[in-house]
DNA sequence: GCAAAAGTGTTTGGATTACACCCATGC
DNA sequence: GCATGGGTGTAATCCAAACACTTTTGC
């Protein structure tokens, strides 16, 4: 049965790839999308992608996409699920993976050019009709971020370098659609190594919460010296 | 700097698809490799892949190399990572995405045919030297195995039919690469509605073992009722 | 009886839960 | 003072680990 077909006639297949970056904010985590300016789906709302280049190897597709759009670099990628059905691309057979990047909102200055009409961060929760089947893409991305979120400490490449925790405990709230209880989410980050800074939280009307940050070193000798496992 | 490059220039890759067929027996999880019976890589171990067809959907494609292989049809198949550095083919730019079956070794008789000089089921902690990168696809797709063994009840995919409480814990030490108590694994299974068989093991010089089955209506009916979450 | 593995019960300590209470700030 | 969230303590409960013990089979 295999290889009936000549092996070069194969290689008339295009693949793209598809990066999902999330921001988190007030509450909320968000997906960067952009309104198309070329066709196919030409003004819909989609994730950002292109096609790989020749040379190109995954990761470094997926943080070249991620650098011209918001000019961030240097940030991990995470590798999602791969989409291939023969028709979703209309105008041949592009197979697509998507990757995913958790960036800091305020961090970021996301502008249209030559990609875009326009772009929009949109809370993962609210989102439009997208275009070809980037609904899928998304959504299955998002159940993957959820489920790293639970065993790798990358809640801290959402949240801001210094941050509450009252913070950090709403996007494990928007995260798992849950309520925690404060006293007992306190308790369950107990292990992690968290920097309490002497700097409190300002423009607030009632008592401000202390600023933490996420102490990276304390963290790697942890899992080095103690086999620690974040856990969430 | 997106599109520079004429749209169709693009349509010059190929797809393929590489299934990982994870079965169980005696304590050991193996994989189902082949002898390549062609180039590249011709005489080499490798796990069994194929070209994507032009309008095959990819777990069409998944279904058809297990098929084509063991006979088996109509299996759930897992989604693994997606390959694509640029000289993982010589002959060309091949992305491949990683699929995995899982099967009863016992059911099945895999025979070796234009695939493949001669197959082989190899212990995944045993494995010799691959073609191409199928070192890390392997050790990727274990990998999430692993991940999936601890949510989802598909070790019964892996076990035979009938098995016994002690093959069930074996399962999962190989897996997990640890030693787990009779006593405390008997508890913490005691959630999942397994079917207590009245028949025994035969042909052991010991006390025989109760033989179990997966009660799979069970299982249904408590993820929907009483929204169980299985846990290992 | 003995070896080997099946199968079960008890104890203990640590984690999770629910809930109550006090504290600091703006207005 | 009061509203609003920040921050902490306690008791009850559940769960997991450690370990001991009994049972059933072949030889």
């Amino acid at each position: 049965m295999a290889y009936k077909i000549k092996f070069d006639n194969f290689f008339s297949y295009s693949f793209s790839l598809d990066c999902v970056i999330f921001g988190y904010k007030e509450g909320k985590i968000y997906a960067l999308l952009i309104k198309r300016a070329m066709e196919p789906y030409i003004g819909e709302w989609a994730i950002p992608g292109d096609l790989v280049y020749p040379d190109e190897d995954l990761p470094d597709a997926a943080s070249r996409i991620l650098t011209e759009l918001t000019k961030v670099e240097g940030l991990l990628l995470h590798q999602g699920q791969t989409f291939g059905k023969p028709d979703r691309h209309p105008q041949g057979r592009v197979i697509t993976n998507a990757y995913f990047a958790l960036v800091r909102i305020d961090d970021i200055n996301a502008v249209a050019d030559s990609w875009a009409e326009e772009i929009q961060w949109v809370p993962i929760r609210e989102l439009p009709q997208l275009a070809f089947d980037h609904n899928e893409i998304l959504e299955s991305t998002f159940e993957q971020l959820g489920q790293k979120l639970k065993r790798e400490p990358i809640c801290f490449d959402l949240l801001p370098v210094k941050f509450t925790l009252n913070e950090m405990q709403q996007l494990y709230e928007y995260a798992f659609k849950a309520d925690l209880d404060k006293a007992n989410f306190r308790k369950k980050i107990k292990p992690i190594p968290l920097i309490s800074l002497r700097e409190k939280q300002t423009n607030v009307k009632h008592r401000p919460a202390n600023l933490f940050k996420f102490d990276v070193k304390g963290y790697t000798e942890l899992v080095e010296e103690e086999n620690y496992m974040f856990r969430m």
